[in-house]
DNA sequence: GATGGGCCGATTGTCAACAATCATAACACG
DNA sequence: CGTGTTATGATTGTTGACAATCGGCCCATC
């Protein structure tokens, strides 16, 4: 028989209700700074509130919930400055995982991701932001599977959630869908032609695009308090 | 008055308690592999199971713990991919810290890192290969927190932690302390007189050869089952 | 001797109850 | 009017108990 037989993982309770929380918290349901109660949200997932504090404390360590002692756990609220650390450690990751994707199967890897900037290309032509979203977050998930990196994977994950979350709770949007598109087919090419310098050059110029687009949104959170 | 007035923020249990895990973890006191009793170990913490296990979840969410349903958590093995994916994500997250702190504020920070060299001369010099281990994590964790990335930061943590966790269960050791010392310097002299370029690289080298040695140690787990 | 079934101890998963803490608001006092 | 005090309701923190699951062992069977 072939290697079509996976080792069974059967997933662990806090880890599926972490997984609904991360989704939850990428699309707004759960807005920056809102408390999660604790009985509230136990009883809307059906479990107790052993396990879902399990979870919370999974979202903790990843920076995406915020605990006080005694208070509760409160979803983070972004500032300037997080946004600005938030694409300077998705460049980081982004960076090495584009790096070693050229360095393992360029032609492979930059042929799939143009696969995505199809799909976003579609999205633009029919004008449907929310498809693009969705696509642009792909590319990126892809661009670091690719490189078959388990921690830059993970880490990469909580930053995908984060940036979700700024992209639903700052509605912000491209000039124009069609250059949104064309950044993502130039960095797929320079993969796929194996041109690393083209390619970094590429992702630090998207990155930088994406955090002056963030920050020139208004504002929901202020970055420092008032004097 | 001035501002040295921190915020007071009480640190929650399960916190405290991932902590000691990590610890425990980097020294070698939980052996890779080696199952956490629930029981035993709320024990000894003189906590009950439920914070514990709160606390487990993060560790499990971190990479440091892996868990089996209905079996417990396991401390990590590392394989040899493991190895080079360690070396890889810290590559990719001190690459960009040495490039911030050049951006931020080269001279200082290049200032403080060799004074933590000078610390590791010293060690060399006394032959005490623990204290040398000691400030060789402390000069990558402070080139790190110079670079004032709560993101970054947070994601360093846990590779350090993975870091020390094979130093000790390889009981890798440098050719020569001397050199060990030397490498760690130039960087910092890079960093110092800003050269950006000079730092990546001499970074970039000096993991590699970090991996060179880690894998030339007697291996205590393989990287892949036999035919 | 190898295989399969069934019991048993140990450990984890889940839950509900109790204790502790905090924010709020009403109220007395200077 | 501002300050300090005290009840109160709600929420979190912690614990112990119970249910479910698993690995190991023994033993009957072929």
């Amino acid at each position: 028989m072939a290697q079509l037989l996976t080792p069974v993982v059967q997933e662990t309770t806090p880890a599926l209700i972490a997984r609904q929380l991360r989704r939850a918290i990428g699309q707004g349901e759960l807005a920056p700074g809102e408390q999660l109660n604790e009985a509230e949200l136990s009883r809307h997932l059906g479990v107790s509130r052993g396990p879902l504090r399990e979870a919370m404390q999974r979202l903790t360590q990843e920076g995406l919930l915020v605990s006080i002692r005694n208070r509760g756990v409160f979803v983070i609220e972004v500032t300037d400055d997080d946004v600005r650390d938030m694409y300077l450690a998705r460049a980081a990751v982004e960076r090495a995982a584009a790096a070693r994707v050229i360095q393992l199967d360029a032609k492979d890897g930059g042929k799939q991701l143009l696969e995505v900037t199809k799909r976003m290309r579609k999205a633009a032509n029919d004008d449907d932001a929310d498809a693009l979203t969705e696509t642009d977050v792909e590319f990126h998930a892809l661009l670091v599977a690719l490189a078959k990196s388990p921690r830059l994977s993970r880490m990469h994950n909580t930053l995908m959630v984060e940036t979700r979350m700024c992209i639903t709770a700052l509605e912000t949007r491209y000039a124009s869908h069609f250059v949104r598109a064309d950044e993502h087919h130039e960095i797929a090419a320079a993969i796929r032609d194996g041109n690393a310098e083209e390619a970094d050059r590429l992702l630090v110029a998207h990155m930088d695009d994406a955090v002056a687009r963030l920050m020139e949104a208004p504002e929901e959170a202020s970055t420092a308090e008032p004097a």
